[in-house]
DNA sequence: TTGAAAGCGCTAACAG
DNA sequence: CTGTTAGCGCTTTCAA
């Protein structure tokens, strides 16, 4: 007689907290009724439901989502956002996802959120660690990424993962929605203005950040259309590391002469306002005339350049938006099946005193 | 003869993803030989090892996290550090949360963020849907929570889950470990600069933001030293809500006597830096001389500060080096059981031109 | 309206 | 050094 197996092994349950068995048990029905409770109600009879309720309480029963996404891996999938950006501390980024945060409150999304520090190798390997929890969406920054973490992506949106790249809006992508901006059209209108102004020799300085893919292109930008226009123009790089504040006042001194210390140049540009801001420091210590003798443009609209004299033109851009268009998008996608498209959101030069 | 179940049912794999299994039968071994290969890949033979790692590869295996959370239960955990902040925009806590990222890096642990918007409210169902994930972790900020919260939080500790309130130091706490400052300590020392300065009637404008506690009790430290040395002080509430810096210029009038537009007090300390910002910038447009007629303090070193003329006063906090204190003692609790400890950080007081 | 059975993908325990 | 077995806590499918 093939007596079934002993059961002498120890059992390891989880912490010593409820499960759905445990309620079940109190309320004297089975877990299969308490989960159904929980997802949809009206399909319980009444009488039950209040049974039920009254267990849930009793049990403090807080629902293990590790076991809900892995029993429904198939159809629905974990409620889990993952987001990567490139550093949180930017508070351009840090705003971006302040409204995604915001946006996903209330939809039963957790944010899981990886910095990269501006590095494609580290969005890799956090991407792949991410894509160990079965995200329900992927959230990277801009179009650059290593050859691997666009294979990944590919695979997760062929599975059906809603992939959004932010902070980016390009022609060449590589077919994942976009919501963001076109950064070498930003640099295109950054150059427009100057030399609508009359400024007839330009720089842009460009982001240390090697990776600061977006900074380059602005520049790239820039620099085609003063070529368009046949104003001299150059591209500087911005030293680094260190505080942008700082690195932007040592990046002044790149663009005046060595000799005479005159600018030499009629206006700059930069990649982002904290620069913009050291250099304008920098150049009021110096005594040199702002946009007299040197004109200056930076980006993102931060509050420091509005707070300086002269205050800082710069580019105001959805920073906030950014991310709550994500979460619109996001929400729309999981919730109702709604497709995702590009978002081409809006930005403006402001022209403040600076130039 | 009690034929077994017919195994009729359609399966209902997960998103196509491989498999522990489908590596296993790649490579000609079970299941368990990979997952050991994968957590301890000296007990598997040599030979074995190069089979597996071919497999990996050719499969492209991403492990589902869920799963081996669930599975592991009992012992380890998710791996998943939960941290709850009153905000992402504000960079105070931004850079925190930018130390605990990257101190958490290559720890194996994800992070998930959840933002209150200062509600403890907020902060309690966030926590619920957090708990959901049984986090390895949880970070929450400051001492002030609501009662379920701290039920809450205390059942995590008391399963093993450690539980860091960061931000604040307090002889009151809940028996969570602590990984800040005594903010009435700062509040007290503000008082006493300003004192010691020859200033003989205060002001400490407070945060608009009703559930910034840790604003609120550095007011509480400023006006009790206030009081101890018998100078006259008072407390104030900048407007709310708004932009922070434009809080602070609106905030400027209540310093005023309202027939004069004469300061009404010989020095303000603020609830933190961009208000204080705010005010100088008013004052300044407004002619006042900082700090003959009004001396001006802040709190938290933002760049704007340092910046304007004259240099804001002001206190600098460790922002980035408590979400990296949290990092390193989670990491040593995580990996080597060490046990938790509070952490009392430097703060300092800058005293530049404004004070 | 409720339940039984099976299984998501992984790991712990216990052999061999 | 490798495999077998059982089960983490939940949801799906199917049956009553």
């Amino acid at each position: 007689m093939p007596t079934p197996v002993k059961p002498s092994r120890q059992p390891r349950r989880g912490l010593g907290r409820a499960t759905l068995a445990d309620v079940a048990a109190q309320a004297g029905v089975t877990s299969i009724t308490v989960s159904r409770y929980l997802r949809e109600p009206e399909r319980v009879a009444p009488a039950t439901r209040a049974v039920i309720a009254r267990a849930l309480q009793a049990t403090g029963y807080v629902p293990n989502k590790q076991a809900g996404a892995l029993a429904s891996a198939g159809s629905g999938a974990s409620r889990m956002v993952a987001a990567l950006i490139p550093s949180i501390a930017n508070s351009i980024f840090a705003e971006t996802v302040q409204g995604l945060a915001d946006g996903l409150q209330g939809s039963g999304c957790e944010l899981m959120l990886a910095s990269s520090g501006y590095s494609i190798e580290r969005e890799e390997a956090q991407l792949r660690a991410l894509l160990g929890w079965f995200p329900s969406a992927i959230i990277v920054t801009g179009r650059h990424h290593t050859a691997a973490s666009l294979d990944l992506l590919a695979q997760a949106q062929q599975r059906g993962t809603p992939v959004i790249e932010i902070w980016d809006h390009h022609r060449d992508a590589h077919g994942f929605t976009q919501i963001g901006f076109d950064h070498a059209e930003v640099g295109a209108a950054m150059a427009a203005h100057l030399i609508a102004r009359g400024y007839d020799s330009l720089a842009y300085v460009d982001s240390g950040v090697a990776e600061d893919f977006r900074a380059h292109e602005r520049g790239e930008g820039f620099l085609a259309t003063a070529r368009r226009a046949r104003v001299r123009a150059r591209r500087l790089v911005a030293p680094q590391p260190g505080e942008a504040i700082e690195a932007g006042r040592l990046a002044l001194p790149l663009l005046l002469e060595a000799k005479t210390g005159k600018p030499a140049f009629a206006a700059a540009a930069f990649a982002n306002d904290r620069l913009a801001c050291g250099a304008l420091l920098e150049a009021r210590a110096r005594r040199l005339a702002i946009p007299g003798q040197l004109a200056l443009l930076g980006f993102g609209d931060f509050a420091l350049g509005r707070q300086l004299e002269p205050a800082l033109s710069t580019v105001e851009v959805p920073r906030l938006e950014i991310g709550q268009a994500a979460a619109r998008a996001l929400r729309a996608a999981l919730e109702h099946g709604a497709p995702l498209s590009d978002q081409r959101l809006p930005w403006a030069l402001i022209a403040r005193q600076s130039s």
